[in-house]
Parts: C-alpha cells; sequence; structure tokens
DNA sequence: AGCCTTTGACCAGCG
DNA sequence: TCGCTGGTCAAAGGC
C-alpha cells in the first residue's frame, strides 16, 4: 500500500454518506447497550460520531460546579459493577492532558460535540446520571470529556473536542472491543484556525444544520486515530452500517490463531470514527518494521504524533497523547514509544493505542490495566461496566 | 509470489 | 415467516 492510502487504512472511506442524514438520536435504543456479556462476540458500542453530535451542541455547566466532580462523582460509577475505584482514579489523567492546557475557567462552560452522546439522550439537558440503557460506563467517560472540554474551552485551541475513543472490553467473553468515536479534532498547532474555539462553537452550530461541522473539524486534522496499533490486520470486510455515517472496516489481526477482530469506522476525510476491538491478543505484536502495514496510517499518525508533540510542548504533559499508553505498557516493546518521541511509534501509536490497549489489557490484569493510557492524543481509561465488560475509553 | 484491499453475496440473529 | 441488519466469506484485483 502506498502512501497516498496509508491515512485511508480501512480502505477508501467513501461510501461515506455526506449528507449526514439526520440521525435520530435516541431512535436506537440498542446503541448504547452493550451486550458483550452475550453470546460470543456480541457487544454494541455507541459512538459519539453517530450520535448527532450536532444536536445538543453545547452544555453549560453552572460556576462552581466542576465537571470533574461529576466525573469522580460516584453517581457516573454507579453503574460501574465493580472495581470502581480504579476507574474512577483514571478519570484524573485526561485532565492532565488537557486540563492541564487550561484548568481553570469552566465557569460557564459549554460543552459539545463529544458530549453530545451523552447529551442528547437527554435531550439535550445534561444531566449526571447512569446510562438508562446502557451497562456501558461510557457516558462518564463522555462526562470526563466533557470535563476535559470544559477546561478545554478555556485554551482556545485544540483539544476542543477531543476524540472520544470508547473501549470496551468484555473480559468473561474474552471480547474486546474498543470504539473509538474519534473526532479528531486536531491538536492546535495544525489546525488552530478550525480546531480552536471556532470548534467548539461550530460543534455548537452542528445541531443547527451545519451538520458537516463534526466532520468538517475531522477534516481540519488528517488526524486519525490510526487503526494501526502495532498487529498485523488484514481486512476482510466493509459494510456501511445503518445509523453510521460511515462505512465500517472489518479487520482481524493476521497472526496465526490469533483471531482478534477490530472493526472501526472511519469517516469520509479518513478519520476514525470508531474502533471496537473484539477478542485479545495472545501473542505479542510483530516486528516493529511491519507494524504499520495493515491499518496503518503512518503519515497521518505521523503529522499527529507532531500534533502530539505540540501538545505536549504546551502542555509540557509528559503523558500527553500516546505517552501514557504506549509508556505504561508493553514493557518488552519500544519503551520510547511516546509521542513526544515521534519515532515509527508515533506512527503506530495513534493506531496502535487501540490494540495497546488490547495488548495492555491482555498482557497483565485486566484490572489492574484500569490506567488511563493517552495516546496519540487519545486518553485511554479502562473502566468496567455493569456488563463486566472492560472498556476503554481513548480521547484524542 | 505473497499479502492485502475491495466488494458483492451469503449467513445468522432479531423484531 | 419475512424483512432488516450486522458480520463474514471469498473471488478479483492491486501493490
Amino acid at each position: 500500500m502506498d502512501a497516498t492510502t496509508l491515512d485511508h487504512p480501512s480502505g477508501p472511506s467513501d461510501d461515506f454518506d455526506p449528507g449526514l442524514t439526520g440521525f435520530n438520536p435516541g431512535s436506537d435504543p440498542t446503541l448504547f447497550s452493550s451486550t458483550g456479556g452475550g453470546g460470543g462476540a456480541k457487544y454494541k458500542l455507541m459512538s459519539p460520531a453517530k450520535l448527532p453530535i450536532s444536536r445538543s451542541p453545547c452544555l453549560t455547566i453552572p460556576p462552581g460546579l466542576s465537571p470533574t466532580s461529576f466525573l469522580e462523582s460516584p453517581v457516573l460509577l454507579s453503574n460501574m459493577k465493580a472495581e470502581p475505584s480504579p476507574t474512577t482514579g483514571s478519570f484524573l489523567k485526561p485532565q492532565m492532558v488537557y486540563g492541564s492546557l487550561s484548568s481553570t475557567s469552566y465557569s460557564a462552560t459549554t460543552m459539545c460535540s463529544d458530549f453530545d452522546t451523552f447529551d442528547e439522550r437527554n435531550s439535550g439537558s445534561f444531566e449526571f446520571k447512569p446510562h438508562a440503557g446502557s451497562n456501558m460506563v461510557t457516558t462518564d467517560y463522555n462526562h470526563q470529556r466533557n470535563d476535559q472540554l470544559v477546561q478545554g474551552q478555556a485554551q482556545p485551541q485544540s483539544l476542543v473536542s477531543p476524540p472520544l475513543v470508547k473501549s470496551e472490553m468484555a473480559v468473561s467473553s474474552n471480547e474486546l472491543s474498543l470504539s473509538a468515536p474519534v473526532h479528531m479534532v486536531t491538536s492546535g498547532a495544525s489546525a488552530p484556525a478550525e480546531g480552536d474555539s471556532d470548534d467548539l462553537s461550530q460543534r455548537g452550530h452542528l445541531n443547527s444544520g451545519v451538520q458537516t461541522s463534526q466532520f468538517d473539524h475531522k477534516g481540519s486534522g488528517p488526524s486519525v486515530i490510526s487503526s494501526d496499533d502495532g498487529y498485523n490486520w488484514r481486512k476482510y470486510g466493509q459494510k456501511h452500517v445503518k445509523g453510521s455515517e460511515f462505512p465500517r472496516s472489518y479487520y482481524k489481526c493476521t497472526h496465526p490463531n490469533c483471531e482478534v477482530k477490530k472493526l472501526f469506522e472511519r469517516s469520509h476525510d479518513g478519520q476514525i470514527t470508531e474502533i471496537i476491538y473484539k477478542g485479545t491478543h495472545d501473542h505479542p505484536k510483530p516486528q516493529p518494521s511491519r507494524r504499520y502495514n495493515t491499518g496503518a496510517m503512518m503519515p497521518i499518525q505521523e503529522e499527529r504524533s507532531e500534533k502530539a508533540s505540540s501538545l505536549i510542548g504546551r502542555d509540557d504533559k509528559p503523558s500527553s497523547i500516546y505517552g501514557q499508553m504506549s509508556s505504561t505498557n508493553e514493557p518488552n516493546s519500544t519503551p520510547e514509544r511516546s509521542p513526544v518521541t515521534g519515532n515509527d511509534d508515533s506512527v503506530e501509536g495513534t493506531g496502535s493505542l487501540s490494540n495497546r490497549m488490547a495488548e495492555e489489557i491482555d498482557d497483565d490484569d485486566p484490572f489492574s490495566k484500569r490506567r488511563r493510557m493517552d495516546v496519540g492524543g487519545v486518553d485511554v481509561t479502562p473502566v468496567v461496566n455493569l456488563s463486566g465488560n472492560h472498556e476503554l475509553l481513548f480521547r484524542l
């Protein structure tokens, strides 16, 4: 595959519907439900991308009310069947990434876009209550992200609407699904114009019929969470799932005996809006040299890594971007794998996040893994939902 | 030559 | 039982 296609690992994401047909939020109750516990590899993840992000553009948090508190609020975790604390603790990190950029001033913050996933279900009203139809703590992450968004707002640039990548791992079924609604808003570095405050406002307007906004933002940054996670994948199918704006691509791990699958949805501009992992790798990653092959989006990732770097630079948050994730896990593999370095891992890093997560989870006690990872600007927070499924949230 | 992507068709689950 | 939908298969083609 040549460079030209690198940013489209899943192939031509063409059958994407530019029209962004109106998606009726909540019209599909199943979207947020995680059936992961069920037979085999069932899972259902709702990706922000699927949500009418445009719908409830903004959320206002009263001054003095810290989003963070929401995040840490037991309410958010109420759904969590087990191991609340680790999960809870995980919330902290994302803020490091984004929060660090600007921690204060979210007095009357506006939460947009990603938040919508949560928001829309609540008819635009922001309520901190457990997911109703969903055992998944996903929304919690959204909150979290909201938090970040809130804080992010203070900072005009980038991070405005960090893509949320949700990862769900059905431990019981040995299924790891990673959903990555990646709204790639490029980090401010590369696309300040689009990624900055405007971004928020746009998101706010998404609702107002400017449906393109969500995607536009993505477009603003070729960014993209790469599907490349260090493993080799072979695409075996692609389908346009109803209710989803983007075609869903199906990948299998090419490693013999490894039946891990992943699927992700990619926007027309190449950004991955959702990544879902099924299963976990029971084998080490292939040689780095080969890593970027299938889903690799080197150019993008590289670009992304740069952005990440820029972010880091601004924030001096070492843990940002891939750093956390990569650094925390895979002791045996490229420890230097940090966004900052912008090395080849950066390339994979973005995409790798998904697999890394899987790997990470896979390698150790899943529960112990419950720590935040930040990859390619994506914060990853593994959690466990009521179904007993693990979830990982990625935030870009 | 090998591996991967593409893509239409097929199959299974569900309402 | 039928239709819809999501997931997978497999042939064809490309790199």
